[in-house]
DNA sequence: AAAACATATTTCATCAGGTGAAATTTAGCC
DNA sequence: GGCTAAATTTCACCTGATGAAATATGTTTT
């Protein structure tokens, strides 16, 4: 009486037409999340929809509170925050990620942070905190630039072309320190070097006296899902030692993949 | 050539019908984050569709990595999370409240945390730190058990019935302190005592030392969309200071909701 | 203060495309 | 190997989403 099948059914077609009408519904809400508050006529130009279509989206999505607006501009709503956390719970990627990560920061004592790709930011999504007294500079949640990142580089670095050149004509390039690159020329001749070793530096380009080491997390399927990145004070985490860590980083990310397709 | 118009049109009408079609896709995705991974049959009774739509919707929300599917199981998708973080950023709760927490810990001194609900747990989404030296022993974007944190229980006091008893259902009631309520019966007789004060406390139930008065944060609609909570080592938190403390935050609270509606 | 403009909102005729019932396929179970 | 439960596909119907245009409303310009 217990124990329903599972997954009857024919396992892989995929091949079945959207539903066009939610598919531009996702769109102007992932515009609200990417280009932050928005009018409606802006939010209809990022969608590239006609302004009633927007409109009629919009309120619905505000009758549901995945969007919400005052004075004119619209914005993400709470809905939409509460349903997102989901992602964090049992079953998905952390909970893949936490015992490899664990792994990691007990071997070699530091930081190691999960990221996932969002538009021109990397969005870090569980970190397991190092033995280090560094101070925390990222926050779960917290959304930073994909140019001056490893993650970010490690996320990009293995996605198709035209993904790259989108986030790249996105990407603001600002300066964060003398090393950030800040060029788009200077980025991809970066990402092919990361192609090429396999694994993604960040040389201070974001903060001085931090450097970090990453690797992409790649699901069943090989498609680069998320990053995990190693962070410490440039004084441990010297050229030579990197070869070494980054090894360690692929051997986690390889188990995540494999806890990924259970 | 520059300061473009703002809200121009029409101001408030909203009675305009909602588009069905996204209406549906946006509550199976609210199914999915609310009630765990599902099946594809599940996530159709929970939103009260046919199978047939609910298998589209569900195909769609997934090619735009708002849902993800393995083994039979669909889940709430990275893209879900990342645009609900947004909801973090300008003009959304975080801003609304941290003017109020500020105020509340310039006043009182102490630790002031903001939570929301999710699942069988809270999530800490913001922290003002108070000028005592206490530990901090939440990190923001953490998930705490909802049966022994003050602000699980106010966010839970004022849900309907239906939330309570599911949520109820999902918690471990794992006792971390001997305080810690370990059994439904005495939790739900808590949340009575809630309702009926307005705040909620912990008692100690999570870390020995530490009390915590908590109450909810509601939005235009009335709706609970967070908890305020004040957490203190106990030598400074007597009962006697608790109905003070409440109002503070009942105070601080009531400023949120206006913020949030402007 | 009137005119010109920009943006939001509403209306409406058209027909694309969403819908559910039923048929089909698939996987687990006895 | 048939049986059952669940997923997937098909298809004819017709709802309901759509965009152009008209209207309302606020902002800037003259």
């Amino acid at each position: 009486m217990t124990g329903p099948a599972r997954r009857p059914g024919r396992t892989r077609t995929g091949d079945t037409e959207p539903v066009r009408t939610l598919e531009r519904g996702l769109t102007v809400l992932r515009a609200l999340g990417q280009h932050g508050p928005l009018t409606l006529g802006d939010a209809a130009r990022h969608a590239g929809l006609n302004a009633s279509t927007a409109y009629r989206l919009l309120h619905t999505l505000q009758a549901q509170g995945f969007a919400q607006e005052s004075a004119g501009q619209w914005r993400v709503g709470v809905q939409a925050f509460a349903t997102g956390q989901a992602y964090l719970g049992a079953g998905g990627l952390i909970p893949a990620a936490r015992p490899e990560m664990q792994a990691v920061v007990a071997e070699l004592g530091e930081t190691v942070n999960l990221a996932v790709l969002q538009a021109p930011d990397v969005v870090y999504v569980h970190q397991e905190e190092g033995r280090g007294l560094m101070r925390m500079f990222t926050q779960i949640g917290a959304r930073v630039p994909l140019h001056c990142t490893g993650a970010g580089k490690a996320l990009l670095a293995w996605q198709p072309a035209e993904e790259v050149s989108r986030a790249v004509a996105d990407m603001s390039f600002q300066a964060f320190t003398p090393h950030t690159l800040t060029t788009p020329a200077a980025y991809l001749t970066e990402l092919e070097e990361v192609r090429r070793t396999g694994y993604a530096l960040d040389n201070e380009e974001r903060e001085l006296g931090v450097r970090c080491v990453a690797v992409p997390v790649l699901d069943g399927g090989g498609q680069t899902v998320a990053a995990l990145s190693l962070s410490a004070p440039s004084s441990r985490l010297p050229d030579a030692r990197v070869p070494e860590l980054a090894a360690r980083l692929q051997r986690a990310s390889e188990g995540i993949r494999k806890a990924l397709v259970t």
